[in-house]
RNA sequence: GGCGCUAUAGCCAAGUGGUAAGGCCAAGGUCUGCAAAACCUUUAUCCCCCGGUUCAAAUCCGGGUGGCGCCUCCA
């Protein structure tokens, strides 16, 4: 099992801390607005990553967290007069449903910053107390990036490169400009907790620290986010835990790519989300982890159109090359381990879905052929295909329920009138009067439908 | 300005030393009254440019050029 660590910048055999065990992390969402398909990505390539790890024999505990207090989520509340627990609460309950209906596994741990105040607490103490944050005057609590001699060691830049960009909002007192804060002080009518340095609340990185020592411990064997967290989010992070333990944190940095729509960034300053929930409305989960996976994690996705539809398209063939088969065949009793095996071969190499899903291409041209060929053993192979490609998330419905849903996110209203000269070309066609055929089949495209003749029958589609 | 990622056919994209996967599009074929769908077949002498290492490089090294991102909230 090879993993790409962003710490190394290489491809290293996985070892883990503790053997047969994994102990791994993934930086979740802040709960200031709704998920998008940048987040779906996200907790859908740690989740493969976590089933793949156990199919691989590991034993794997797996924490996602829940920022549920920042700015933005203090301003939305501020807008919206909600409270920012309550609006926080219920964010998450409708992420979570939408995460369901993408079929994304459950972590084993939920963690949340609000119910971890205490230890956060307790964390930035035992900073202060070793020199390495530092109280100021206004409330709020501080790191300080000159005590950690690695700060940069992530992200590769130096503590000097990082002064030249660095920006002090109004109404910091920071030491250095490139520290950052532990725990900020409360304004009036903000949401907060006591701490020995007055009413506040905790600053993003350090819920992760915290969060993390509290599950696992000092050293975790996989961290991993999107890219954009490197920096400032996980050099922080590694910044208070390694200050605090010694110990290296983590042994792997994973980071997925990032998803763009058109050619530009998808960003909440930009505006430009692109909704899991709008997604979901439209095309089937399978298509849109489809289109997601057939690009390698690391990589940035750039959605262009029709991503989405083509992707729906071909699990659309691979469900209907499933349903011949299986009701041709049934349901096949011994599966196919080279195709198993094919696949784990794939996947250990830093979790390459890309070439995962490219095989399919290969494995139902096969099936196809022992299909005609009247080969029974094309059974044995779609169940395997169903279940080897379960742990990216496909061909888990019954064909039919696949095939009701499609049509149930894209109801095609036929015309009366389209329909009527459909009807009127078939009676054409039967009677082998062809001009009269074309001729309408002319008129009915030229409304923008084709029709498609069957054995017994004809159907109208939306060209 | 600093740091990072990236550059493969019209498009998307895999591939870290052994001679270019896969998909879309396109073309040809089977089928069809004709189509569509489906199925079969074909499609990069070459991997941004220059130089180097090597028996051998898209893959390693050096130098360029272009694109994107981070350095401020962000998966």
């Amino acid at each position: 099992m090879r993993i790409y660590n962003t710490l190394t910048r290489a491809k290293e055999e996985f070892i883990p801390l503790e053997e047969g065990k994994v102990k791994m992390y993934a930086c979740g969402i802040t709960v200031s607005g709704e998920a998008h398909i940048g987040h779906g990505y996200q907790a859908l390539i740690y989740d493969i990553m976590r089933k793949f790890l156990e199919k691989q024999g590991y034993k794997v505990t797996y924490a996602r967290n829940y920022t549920d207090v920042d700015d933005k989520i203090i301003n939305k509340s501020r807008e919206t007069g909600i409270p920012a627990d309550k609006y926080a609460a219920d964010m998450i309950k409708k992420i979570d449903g939408i995460m369901a209906e993408f079929d994304v596994g459950e972590p084993t741990l939920w963690l949340k910053a609000t119910e971890n105040i205490e230890n956060i607490i307790d964390f930035i103490q035992k900073l202060i107390d070793s020199g390495h944050a530092y109280p100021a005057d206004n409330g709020d609590v501080y790191f300080d990036v000159t005590s950690f001699k690695r700060y940069g060691c992530l992200s590769n830049r130096s503590v000097e490169d990082m002064l030249d960009g660095v920006r002090v909002e109004n109404g910091e007192e920071k030491r250095t400009p490139a520290d950052f804060a532990l725990w900020k002080s409360a304004k009036a009518g903000e949401i907060s907790w006591n701490s020995p340095w007055g009413k506040g609340r905790p600053g993003w990185h350090i819920e992760c620290s915290a969060m993390n020592r509290k599950a696992f411990g000092e050293q975790i064997d996989i961290h991993g986010g999107g890219r954009d967290l490197i920096f400032p989010h996980h050099e922080n992070e590694i910044a208070q835990t390694e200050s605090l333990t010694g110990k290296r944190f983590a042994k792997f940095w994973t980071h997925n790519g990032l998803i763009k729509v058109n050619g530009q960034k998808m960003s909440k300053s930009l505006g430009n989300s692109l909704l899991l929930e709008d997604l979901l409305k439209k095309y089937s989960n399978e298509a849109v982890k489809f289109a997601l996976l057939q690009t390698n994690y690391r990589n940035d996705i750039n959605l262009t159109d029709g991503v989405f539809g083509e992707a729906e398209k071909h699990i659309s063939e691979f469900y209907a090359v499933m349903e011949k088969v299986e009701n041709k065949f049934g349901k096949g009793v011994s599966g196919n381990a080279e195709i198993d095996k094919r696949f784990d071969g794939v996947m250990s190499d830093d979790f390459n879905t890309a070439l995962a899903l490219s095989d399919l291409f290969g494995i139902f041209k096969e099936i196809n052929k022992k299909l005609s060929a009247n080969d029974r053993t094309a059974a044995d192979d779609v169940r395997q295909v169903r279940e080897t490609y379960s742990l990216l998330g496909l061909f888990k419905k019954q064909t039919k329920d696949y095939f009701d849903e499609v049509r149930a996110k894209n109801p095609e209203e036929i015309p009366d009138e389209v329909k009527a000269l459909a009807e009127k070309r078939w009676q054409a066609k039967q009677a082998k009067n062809w001009s009269e055929a074309d001729a309408l089949r002319a008129k009915i495209s030229a409304l923008g439908y084709a029709v498609k003749d069957g054995k017994d029958g004809y159907t109208i589609v939306k060209e």
